[in-house]
DNA sequence: TTTAATGTAACAATTTTTGTTACATTAAAA
DNA sequence: TTTTAATGTAACAAAAATTGTTACATTAAA
């Protein structure tokens, strides 16, 4: 993960959180983060995809968030913006002729994932209302 | 992380553990992971500098590993690598008028380096020799 | 009917990643 | 002493990933 994703998605659930029963709309929303609204837009849309937020069309539109900051827990989020491993990607085609070639790509997967499991394992004891109460 | 370096400096370690006492030139190591000689020169020298690889120069030039691949933990070579945090990216400039925004960066500091710190902590209790001893 | 929002496609710009060429330096071997 | 075969590294090119922007159809309240 070289991008800026999870601080976004993360942003924008804070704010949601910190001001529950209001509809916050994208622009609003950018101008906290910096962004241009439309990426907001885009991750708000995963964001309701994965069952976190709800959105609404038309004039008051907007997003809030759809369950209780306390039942959502921070893998939620890292599974809706995560695209690459913690280890990073495998090399396309080693030397299928090389003992270690040949196989290493199974070995690197069983690697990687253990590291991804442990990573949201750990991100699974942290919920977004305990993210928020950080801030005072 | 969303690169090849860590397949490729495993990889390459996975080789000269597999066959210690002998040089390997960065043309060989470079044809069993399918990637260009001085991709690998340019990985050794990182390896180098954190005291797992030796390298010479020279007609007979090459590398192999500095030190014993059981006293080598996969975090060491995390390290090496490493240029991005498992969580990514914070958004350069939140808003400083939002109270959300104007602090978010130190919150999300804390929580990246959480996360970071359990990845280490896991690769820690992997040795290059117990990974390469599931290649058979 | 007007206004103000989302949803999303299409594309542009930027940054990151990977690949390549070139060559100075080193050290063994002929 | 010259040739050979390697590393080390700079400089640049190409490709891929990321982020930003414009445009506009759709929706729903006012």
């Amino acid at each position: 993960m070289n991008n800026t994703r999870f601080a976004t998605a993360l942003h924008i659930l804070t704010l949601l959180a910190a001001s529950e029963e209001e509809w916050l709309n994208s622009e609003w929303i950018a101008a906290s983060i910096n962004v241009n609204p439309v990426v907001v837009r885009r991750e708000l849309s995963l964001l309701g995809e994965a069952g976190l937020v709800n959105t609404r069309k038309g004039k008051t539109g907007g997003a809030t968030l759809a369950r209780n900051s306390a039942s959502i827990t921070l893998d939620a989020i890292y599974l809706v913006v995560k695209n690459s491993e913690v280890l990073g990607k495998r090399n396309v085609k080693p030397n299928p002729n090389c003992p270690i070639g040949k196989t290493i790509n199974q070995q690197l997967d069983n690697l990687f994932s253990t590291i991804d499991d442990s990573v949201i394992k750990e991100l699974k004891s942290k919920t977004l209302k305990n993210f928020v109460s950080e801030f005072h």
